[in-house]
DNA sequence: CGGACAATTGATTATGCTCAATACTGGTGG
DNA sequence: CCACCAGTATTGAGCATAATCAATTGTCCG
């Protein structure tokens, strides 16, 4: 991990210059940026918290992991978001970068303002949709589900690129590597998604896949 | 539903008499008690939303609904749980009251407080927290996660009460009534708990029990 | 080109769902 | 007070979806 500067994080208090508790004023220092390689840690269950941070490029997986091995990622976050919010003052999760990643690192006191208000909002309401996907929805509608969100979070080009793997899709999703693999052929044999590569589908027929989902 | 009033939601605001953004100070004018009979419906999806809630009495279902019929609750709240944080203007969940409800009511810009956001952030725990459950555990699972979870919030006696259905259940763990009962069955049978009746249980073994989830 | 990892595909198994029948419970009215 | 009824819960039998186990195939680096 490489540590650089900068001060976009000061956005977060552009709107609302007053803060809440301790600290009043948004920082208006420069706010350190660290980049990882794909794969590394940015910090892991039981390690003390404090820091949140918004990804400027790349993705980050946020999972937690029990001991014999399960895992549950609940999120994948992208450019603009953030993440690292921590209910004790310890981590309960790891977050690890799924592709090369660039962060920028916030004190967990000074970021609270009404947009990092906002940001924990956005993860609310999008574990509580993934909450029904999870628990109400079959695998193919589970990847359809997931597709779906990814192509709106990339611009709605109708074209996912995926950078990670199929074991963190199925890690996201409840399933097995196997499952999500027969679930994208399946799709793919039905006409609704093309898979130039394994990494990079096109969305043929988004209405399609949109019913499937709702 | 039945309107009385109250000022309770005033300690939201205690600690930090600065609020966020357009209301500074925390309302000092008696928040409207509201009384819910059980099954009575709070808010909709569709609703326009811009009130809070906090849970005085009862037990509210929070949940989302399919057109064919699924629904998802993604919790349960309980006295002193707050609920009702909305990302656009309307709800996308439903809100009813389990049994015999009162809440207090909050307007969203007023309580937007250092603690509301402690609310929103033990919202989203949880939320993460059952994703794993959903995600990742066995039906047997996820009823001992249940169960424990139950048990802690009221007040660890080993003797949870329970205020909703079987159906109520299983639309929270993912899973169906005649897998709810037959987990419930298997774990007395196993001499894990003790089914007094239908809605009042034991937890005979609560050890064991926790060593099902990790 | 080789090797490690990633992805796909197949065969079989298992968990939980569906369909179905029966039992239990609490409230209401005769 | 008791019988009845509707909603709730339990239990059983068979089935379907996704998991597991296993074998290839594909792909990206060094």
């Amino acid at each position: 991990m490489t540590i650089q500067s900068s001060r976009e994080f000061a956005a977060l208090a552009r709107v609302t210059p007053v803060g809440i508790g301790r600290q009043r004023v948004a920082p208006r220092s420069a706010n350190p940026v660290v980049n990882y390689v794909a794969g590394e840690r940015i910090f892991e269950q039981g390690e003390r918290a404090g820091k949140i941070f918004m990804v400027k490029s790349g993705v980050v997986r946020f999972y937690h992991l029990l001991a014999d091995g399960r895992r549950q990622i609940s999120a994948f976050y992208m450019p603009g978001e953030v993440f690292g919010f921590a209910q004790k003052d310890t981590h309960e999760f790891f977050a690890e970068a799924v592709e090369d990643t660039s962060v920028s690192v916030h004190d967990a006191q000074e970021a609270l303002t009404e947009e990092s208000v906002e940001a924990v909002l956005a993860s609310l309401f999008s574990a509580q949709r993934h909450l029904f996907v999870l628990g109400r929805q079959l695998a193919g509608e589970r990847l359809a589900s997931f597709l779906i969100d990814l192509d709106k979070r990339q611009g709605g080009l109708l074209r996912v690129e995926l950078s990670m793997t199929r074991s963190d899709i199925a890690d996201y999703l409840g399933l097995t590597v196997e499952t999500v693999s027969r679930g994208l052929s399946r799709l793919a044999k039905g006409g609704l998604i093309r898979l130039h590569s394994a990494r990079s589908i096109e969305i043929t027929k988004p209405q399609v896949l949109l019913d499937m989902v709702e």
